[in-house]
DNA sequence: CCCGCGAA
């Protein structure tokens, strides 16, 4: 059973299981008088013995089964007279000491600590307490008290504790007073409140719905927002109506709040393409700091004189391949390159120019660092080259010091203070890479790196914002190398050619019958449903022999709907793998897991440990990874999983990082191939039926795909291209900065 | 509407 709401726990520390000094994390078991509970999180300097408090969720965790994750530790107060007197006298509280606790205790008794926290005017009834002092036990009490006041003032206005805990993180016992100040700081990206439920609570508080503090939110908010639909700035006349709609005030209050968030640089305005844009500071930064050390790199690191053709012939003597002229271009260039960009479509041979080029790199004595950004990739990266690849997070190493874990990016221990010690940078998918992100990146370089970009942009954009590879391509100064010649496909495919087409915005061919690449036409969801199931467990393992758990992949846009990966998934489960006396199966979060199911990791899981069939013995299973429930042990609560040649052994809680994978979203499968693909499509949304995603979804497939849904859906798709158009000024920073940098 | 990353 998986709880997902915020709980109050409180007990004494058992027994602590691990604890790092460096970061305050800590695994311990506390007892809560009743049972043990497994408690992990940010813990400072708890000892064994201890009484905690503690605010948090239950999760259930792979591994380790249920847990408690710590969102707020706090060591409890004592609840008797006597404890009082003892824990006040003892000084915790700076300003009390011994005589003014006991006048405390004698006056108020058993609820001395509640009424210096909820009554503290009451304090004045005791001699020896002035205001002044008061004043200051008040502030120590806060500190003590903690998140409570917090959450009971906000608790008036129906907010979670979550954001209580948020509140208390960033300004401490100060958080009230700082909310009652300026309400709309609920709403800003780091507490993460909508505008509306902001305004409700500073209504209550008086404010006027002209008040400046509101409009510059409300300006904040519509950024911020945006931010989540991949834009990295919005034009400032696109911002600001769509800013007094949201407040409901005239244009002039806008511009006059405008004013004054530019003025203390809550904003930055800037024009570009005879455009005026408005920017949250950090993305502004990271754009221009991104096109600084490009064009800087490119400058500075670029060697012409070097020549290539030697080392590639023996190379490919060495190797025993013959490169193709726009490979060979490719790998002589991204040696002699400080940013190099490699680009083209699935089978067009990416990776063998790619391991050339690692090749080469070492043999001159450099040092090369490969990363990717999604863990799958990454291990992909790995088999491919034979040398270890990371994700991009974890070759800057995430850093869990920083206290305000209510960012919205990440922070890293590697930067420009302790940079990367390779001298060539080498990521891959980096159609995948966000603004945020590639500025991290860079800046943990060093400055003599040289940077080699691998990627597809015409694949689904990044999940945050920006668009930095197409920006790094759109911008035409960045060296770069496009492979169209198809080796693993034949020319002849129409997966191919459709996928050439849908990339130039023409309609693909689906009248052919006979390639490889089928349209079946239907206009009723359940219809296309039964084709779907029909295609999936009859006709495509009879006419072509595939078998429907490995080589068939179905693929959708969405996850909800009757075409949505859940239904489709339940459909498709009943028809490939129905209930079976000798099949065991159990329920974790109202989904059945049947023996014999295809499932995907959801999650990297860096732990969980695998057999090979040869018997070598590893650990790691990635997001994306797709494998088989071979067996399910209903006493003991355990199930091997196969992924390929190796297998694990997972708990049933550990069905949290799985999901059911006879059907997976289009977004999902980047990154992977199948035989055969089945696209299902409903009647076209905007959102969803944009032309990269139908392009993803059409090259997954290697030897056959299969469109199944009505005519208008293809045709919508391949002209909806606006989805993937996002507001950033990275393209137009580079140019600037090669004029800048040229004299 | 879709979704990446991470300390035992």
């Amino acid at each position: 059973m998986q709880q997902r709401e915020m709980v109050t726990l409180q007990g004494s520390v058992e027994h602590i299981v691990f604890s790092s000094e460096e970061t305050g994390f800590t695994v311990l078991e506390l007892n809560t008088g009743e049972e043990l509970v497994t408690v992990v999180g940010e813990m400072v300097e708890v000892s064994e013995g201890e009484e905690l408090r503690l605010v948090g969720e239950y999760a259930s965790h792979p591994t380790y089964g249920l847990q408690f994750k710590v969102s707020l530790c706090e060591r409890s107060l004592p609840a008797t007279a006597n404890a009082i007197y003892k824990y006040l006298s003892s000084g915790a509280i700076k300003g009390i000491g011994p005589v003014i606790a006991k006048r405390l205790v004698d006056a108020f008794g058993d609820e001395t600590l509640d009424i210096m926290e909820s009554e503290p005017q009451r304090m004045e009834e005791i001699r020896g307490l002035t205001p002044k002092k008061i004043a200051v036990i008040r502030q120590e009490l806060s500190r003590v008290f903690g998140v409570r006041s917090v959450m009971m003032f906000l608790s008036r206005y129906g907010i979670a504790p979550m954001v209580a805990v948020k509140i208390w993180k960033k300004w401490g016992g100060a958080g009230v007073d700082v909310i009652k100040e300026n309400p709309y700081l609920l709403c800003a990206y780091d507490i993460g409140l909508e505008f509306a439920d902001a305004d409700e609570i500073a209504r209550s508080l008086d404010f006027h719905s002209d008040d400046t503090l509101r409009i510059r939110a409300g300006i904040q908010y519509v950024l911020s927002h945006n931010l989540q639909n991949g834009h990295t700035c919005l034009p400032k006349d696109k911002l600001l109506p769509a800013a007094a709609a949201l407040l409901d005030v005239g244009s002039e209050e806008v511009d006059s709040a405008l004013a004054l968030s530019l003025e203390e640089n809550e904003l930055i305005e800037e024009v570009i393409e005879g455009k005026s844009f408005l920017y949250l500071p950090e993305l502004y930064g990271a754009e221009r700091y991104i096109a600084g050390r490009i064009v800087m790199n490119m400058r500075l690191l670029t060697t012409p004189e070097k020549k290539m053709d030697a080392p590639i012939a023996k190379l490919e003597l060495q190797k025993g391949i013959q490169y193709a002229a726009r490979q060979k271009k490719a790998i002589a260039q991204a040696l002699v390159s400080g940013v190099f960009i490699l680009t083209g479509g699935p089978g067009t041979g990416k990776t063998t120019t790619l391991n050339a080029i690692i090749d080469l790199f070492e043999e001159q004595g450099d040092t090369v660092a490969l990363a990717a950004p999604t863990g799958r990739a990454a291990k992909r990266l790995t088999e491919l080259t034979g040398r270890e690849a990371k994700t991009i997070h974890r070759l800057l190493e995430v850093d869990f010091t920083d206290p305000s874990a209510a960012r919205s990016s990440v922070k890293f221990k590697r930067g420009e203070r302790n940079p990367l010690k390779a001298d060539v940078v080498i990521i891959d998918e980096m159609s995948m890479v966000d603004t945020l992100l590639f500025e991290s990146l860079l800046r943990a370089m060093k400055l003599s790196a040289r940077l080699i970009l691998v990627g597809d942009s015409d694949q689904l954009p990044s999940v945050g914002a920006g668009n930095v590879l197409k920006s790094l391509i759109d911008s035409d100064c960045v060296p770069m190398v496009r492979l169209d010649e198809i080796f693993r496909q034949a020319a002849e495919s129409l997966i191919v050619t459709n996928a050439h087409a849908i990339v130039g915005g023409e309609q693909p061919d689906i009248q052919t019958r006979d390639n490889d690449f089928f349209f079946m036409e239907s206009y009723s969801y359940p219809k296309t449903a039964q084709m779907v199931a029909d295609l999936c467990a009859r006709r495509l393992p009879g006419t072509y022999g595939f078998s429907p758990l490995w080589d068939i992949q179905v693929l959708t846009p969405s996850r909800k709907g009757e075409l949505g990966t859940m239904e489709l998934n339940r459909r498709l489960q009943e028809a490939l793998n129905p209930p079976h006396p000798e099949k065991a199966e159990f329920v974790f979060n109202g989904v059945t897991y049947r023996q014999g199911d295809k499932v995907m990791q959801i999650r990297n899981n860096y732990d969980m440990t695998w057999t090979r069939d040869n018997g070598e013995h590893g650990s790691g299973v990635y997001n994306g990874d797709i494998g088989e429930i071979l067996s399910i042990d209903r006493p003991a609560r355990m199930m091997q999983v196969r992924f390929e040649d190796r297998q694990c052994a997972y708990s049933f809680d550990g069905a949290n990082e799985l999901e059911l994978a006879y059907a997976v979203t289009v977004h999902k499968s980047q990154g992977s191939e199948f035989e055969a693909v089945i696209l299902p499509l409903m009647h076209p949304s905007r959102r969803l039926y944009y032309r990269n995603l139908f392009y993803t979804a059409v090259t997954r497939a290697k030897k056959l795909l299969i469109i199944v849904g009505p005519r208008r859906a293809v045709q919508y798709m391949v002209d909806n291209n606006k989805k993937t158009l996002r507001y950033s000024g990275l393209k137009e920073f580079i140019l600037w900065e090669m004029e800048q940098q040229e004299g």
